[in-house]
DNA sequence: TAATTCAGCTTACAAGTGTACGCTAATTTA
DNA sequence: TAAATTAGCGTACACTTGTAAGCTGAATTA
């Protein structure tokens, strides 16, 4: 059971990533936090944290890959659990619900980097949500007769209510969050249909 | 010309509170700005600030509800411009942009603050945007037949997806922003017919 | 086995932070 | 005019920060 070098060294790695992702919370965002924070959190000295990120901010783009990824594999549950029967929007929004409930943090900093300090965490987070924007469009030609044009508006639209709301659930017990994802579901519906109108509705005043 | 006590006292406030607004940009937001450097900034002694703000959040609060009055001023502007002719989606979605781009700065306050790291801040900045979608969903009511229900969802999903797209704004050049703005103006054409269609059909599959 | 590599450590330093304390000079009040 | 108030300043202190330099011991390679 002894381990080598390199996996030793992944091991340490490791436990910075997950010591980063252990210091965010409500009060703490990732700018917020320190290199020697983060060494303490994943008991190491200081200065061997450079034995495997450049810099803090290498750290943070790893922070932001790992969340996009997280991101989609969510999408990936939620394709499946509609293929197993459910209704799309309200199937969709429950899985991102769940997921925000169970990686507030993961999420809470693709918010915040989102429209953080940093253009290259902003280029990061942005490219993730626009994956997640692509294959929502894709989705929505595929099984509706949308225009690409049109269906990537809606895509764009959803997503960014979906974000939007799930930001503001953050702050929100369970109660009040299940009411918020249900509203969410209406609006989703207003969007959707409202493409539909609009897309066979060429001059609207 | 000589000033008073008082009058002296409020020109260093207002020292204090432009040179903090002065010194956010994209790559410094308010929580990574120290007392000191607005102090350098506003051309006082660090500990002369004490004189005007308890804490440096204190500041911060100040810089949300004046961020938050630029806003509303904003909305006024809006509607003595729809009365004047003029669509009303088409017309707010220009005001808003333009005041993006002329406030930059403002407005990232408030995006920043939204998702930050401070339940006060985050408290305050959430008041102005439900004050913003209350105007709204008022407006809609009186303009069109919509319950005040519906109208609450759609004022709601408007205002939400506007700040997402204003956020997305700020990294944009003129031209892309005015791309930007069309397709805007689109996807709040899709949650207005949208929210009509479902307020008009009880059952939805 | 001997030489090399390298993850992690200790020590050290310069720079920046918030803020306590007490002074000064000018305005305001009595 | 005399006393009180106070905006702003300078000094000082205890911390925290990022990171440079060089060492050590164990794993790896030759």
């Amino acid at each position: 059971m002894t381990l080598n070098r390199q996996q030793q060294k992944q091991k340490t790695r490791r436990a910075i990533i997950d010591a980063a992702f252990g210091l965010l919370d409500e009060q703490h965002s990732f700018s917020s936090i320190s290199l020697r924070e983060v060494a303490r959190a994943a008991g190491i000295a200081p200065t061997s944290f450079y034995r495997h990120f450049k810099d803090i901010d290498e750290l943070g783009l790893t922070l932001v890959d790992e969340a996009g990824l997280a991101l989609r594999q969510l999408m990936r549950q939620a394709r499946v659990r509609i293929a197993s029967g459910g209704g799309v929007i309200s199937t969709s929004v429950d899985t991102f619900m769940e997921f925000i409930n169970a990686n507030s943090n993961v999420f809470r900093l693709l918010l915040r980097e989102h429209t953080g300090t940093s253009n290259a965490f902003r280029a990061a987070v942005l490219r993730e949500i626009q994956h997640f924007t692509e294959e929502l469009t894709d989705y929505t030609v595929t099984t509706t007769g949308l225009s690409k044009t049109y269906a990537n508006l809606q895509a764009e639209a959803m997503v960014k209510l979906v974000f939007s709301t799930g930001a503001g659930a953050l702050d929100l017990d369970k109660v009040q969050r299940k009411q918020l994802s249900e509203r969410l579901k209406l609006q989703l519906r207003f969007i959707s249909s409202g493409a539909v109108v609009c897309a066979n509705t060429p001059e609207l005043e």
